[in-house]
DNA sequence: TAGGCCATCTGGTCCT
DNA sequence: AGGACCAGATGGCCTA
């Protein structure tokens, strides 16, 4: 996967795309709450994955949480186990229809809970795209994966800790870190899979 | 073609 | 007892 590297120096939108629409009179500490609380405020034009929280980029991922969450109670054609939820007894007869379901009684109950468990996976991948709208990447970066999501919201987060003790101006301490190579102190990782060094 | 990433199924374990 | 959670297995898709 495509490194994490950019040269600041090369790019003058760099600045602006790392930290999205900053005020140039942005005073950090006054914001600090707001960039913790809401960095959609700073990275919302950042990723052009931005867009997808919460719902699935992939073209075969037909079924959405919403889906399963919005149907309604059809129980023709079936004898349903009374534990199936609404969305798991749609999704049941819907299956039933196309010959996928199971008649024997623990394959029912395993049917169900394999409806459950791919419901409760896509409630962890709507996470990831929430928190992959969160994290900073530059518009040419491919997508994230799960890992790479998970490693370098750990990155950022340990930036802008840093950030925060040093009392810096964001801005200004991000530039010299561009002038001296940057030197995290928990060892927080900029890359994507692949690599194994530290980039800027 | 190999490797990475992913969705799905499955059985085991834990929790309410 | 049933649901939530977890990890392993498997197969599909994509890319270098």
């Amino acid at each position: 996967m495509e490194e994490m590297f950019f040269d600041f120096d090369q790019d003058p939108t760099a600045d602006f795309a790392f930290w999205g629409q900053m005020d140039p009179n942005f005073q950090f500490q006054p914001q600090l709450d707001n960039i913790l609380l809401d960095c959609h405020s700073l990275t919302g034009q950042l990723s052009p994955w931005s867009s997808f929280a919460c719902q699935s980029v992939f073209p075969d991922a037909q079924l959405t949480l919403t889906d399963l969450d919005s149907q309604p109670m059809q129980l023709e054609g079936a004898e349903l186990d009374s534990s199936l939820a609404a969305d798991e007894a749609h999704e049941f007869n819907n299956r039933l229809q196309c010959g996928l379901v199971p008649n024997h009684p623990y394959k029912v109950q395993r049917h169900a809970a394999n409806i459950r468990e791919r419901k409760r996976m896509l409630s962890i991948n709507s996470a990831f795209e929430e928190l992959r709208s969160y994290v900073p990447t530059f518009p040419y970066e491919k997508r994230l994966s799960k890992i790479d999501t998970l490693r370098l919201a750990i990155a950022y987060i340990a930036l802008l800790r840093e950030i925060l003790l040093s009392g810096c101006d964001p801005k200004s301490y991000v530039d010299e870190c561009m002038k001296n190579g940057y030197k995290n102190q928990t060892n927080a990782i900029w890359n994507t899979s692949g690599t194994d060094h530290l980039v800027w």
